[in-house]
DNA sequence: AATGAATGAGGATTCATTCAT
DNA sequence: CATGAATGAATCCTCATTCAT
């Protein structure tokens, strides 16, 4: 039974490396199942189809990053912790950066490719819960005057689409520099507050 | 043969409609040929495979895209003209914003989707050609005092994953107000200057 | 087109012949696909799929036996032509013997195998009509006075079962002389009549 | 040892239930070890195979309907009691009633199915004793004169055929009356006697 | 030059059978 | 002995590509 759970994430794990680097709609199952080491029909045990194995990965990974950006300090959501909203920033901004450089393959797979053609309604459901804690965030900051005015989904959109850009230039070998992460933190907070 | 053009750039009309919707990987050539309006043979007869046709793809609106961008003002890439980089920036991002307005598909294939698996080693050189000229956008920047210190590819990525972000959140029905652009530019600015 | 014709009615006929030896289920159309003379991708542009194909089949000749049987003459249904029951028996008992031996394989799959796994509601609905054909008959003969009262559905399954074990005894290989068909004939109607 | 027994028999009898509602081809062997309550594996201990477990199901009933028939009146294949033939006919036909009554499944999947593709020379060899009997009955009753002269296996294939017709119809629902039974016995020794 | 039927390798999924627990 | 997870060949079906018309 552990032995179940171990087969299981072994596909998970298999699955993750081979849609990051082929696209769900690129990889073969039989590729899946080599790169996991399990025969096909064992895959079948555990995910009664690749479009659910696709979710499968999508929603695991995700809520990880979720948890990851969010959970660890006073603001989830409801919230509004008594912290500046800039440390708060600096918290979520650190907690992106920790699950990138941690996850490179979770990270890439999230946000450099279109999951469109597959993702159902509970997998879409958590991104936008997520999304809506960005956005609560910044409306926090509004509040505080510590952000700028302005629709929030659109700063939102600008801030994170920043770091999913430096994320790439990470994997595709640049921005390597320790410097260079204090220069981004501080370039994307200027872009939200003043 | 002028007939031959129009079949042609019917083909890649709709190569660009559903490789966007559907990824490349996702769409079958039949798929294609319906939507083009031909019968699938002739595709062939215009493009060698469906790579090539992907490469034909990707490679129109990247060169698209950067002669929107860098063309019509002096600054090239080579150049420099004498512009301040504050209103060149403002240049580049109109152009931007003209291009994804104008065409969203090509937009959200170019920047919302993974091309790793078929690219050519041209569409790869035409996409550095490209980031090139930003990081040197940048680069003058720095020189006049105008833009921030710092690595400035992470600059470059961070700006351009900003537009992104934003691109994909007015794809997905957001930020649709014209306030949002002016704050958008304001903000991505303030990212790149300090 | 007439060649499109012409392959449509190849699968059509390996179908009947393999389902008839291996049952549907029994039967892999790469199979079927060797035995028509074409390849499996082949089929699928004639037939959407495995189960469509086997309908096909099925209703091909369901509807060329009931036409082989009551169409000739005046009682296909509606009617009641002026005919003593006995002669059109006679007719409908020549017809399923003259369809049985030019199409044994049809009459072997229509009647000797169990189809209720992938029939869809247009096959079952003609197989009810062809058996209200016949109870059809049995009615007017009772009418006349020239066959035994009784639940018209009750004799027609027993006529009829017993043409299908005559028809399966001479499919192996039984049954062979001339005598035996008009033995059967009279049997069958002393079944009905008196 | 019991337990083994009992095991062996759920095996039998759910195997008897899902071949009849969809097949030998079409049933898979993990429905039929759900349907049995036991897991896969264990169907393997009492049975090597699929095809070994799919004749031991064909001749359970084979002979089980045999011994109904045949056993408990004198008239066992070599025999001939001093009964008459039409109450030996009486007795075989109202032990096909009782049989197709208390076990219909059995009766369908042995009459209504098509087995060729998986039964063994045992099995074969089981059924063709049947057939066997049932002529020698018809062939007593000629030399009585109380059945009609003609190919023996010509009759029993028709009135064999008749009943399971009518076991087919009383298994679609209809012909359920009492009456309908008595009828039909008389019919059908009117095919054989006349 | 365009068509779309045909091809068959390849893809997702199933299933009889095995075997470690 | 029973279990049911694992296996991988076999199944149904798809799709990039070819070619006769």
């Amino acid at each position: 039974m552990a032995e179940q759970q171990a087969t299981r994430e072994a596909v998970l794990d298999a699955a993750l490396a081979v849609f990051t680097e082929h696209t769900y709609d690129g990889t073969a199952m039989s590729v899946l199942a080599t790169r996991a080491g399990v025969a096909v029909g064992t895959i079948y045990r555990h995910f009664p189809s690749k479009e659910a194995l696709g979710n499968a990965v999508y929603r695991q990974w995700k809520a990880r990053l979720a948890a990851d950006l969010f959970a660890d300090h006073g603001a989830d959501g409801a919230g509004g912790a008594g912290l500046p909203v800039r440390e708060e920033f600096g918290l979520v901004w650190r907690g992106m950066l920790r699950f990138a450089a941690e996850f490179p393959d979770a990270f890439a797979f999230l946000e450099l490719q279109q999951h469109a053609g597959y993702l159902d309604a509970e997998s879409v459901a958590l991104t936008e819960r997520i999304d809506r804690a960005g956005a609560e965030l910044i409306i926090r900051g509004q509040r505080s005057g510590e952000i700028r005015a302005g629709d929030p989904e659109v700063l939102v959109a600008l801030a994170y689409g920043a770091f999913v850009g430096l994320a790439a230039a990470r994997r595709g070998g640049g921005a390597t520099g320790a410097g260079d992460l204090a220069l981004a933190e501080e370039a994307v907070w200027d872009l939200l507050s003043r």
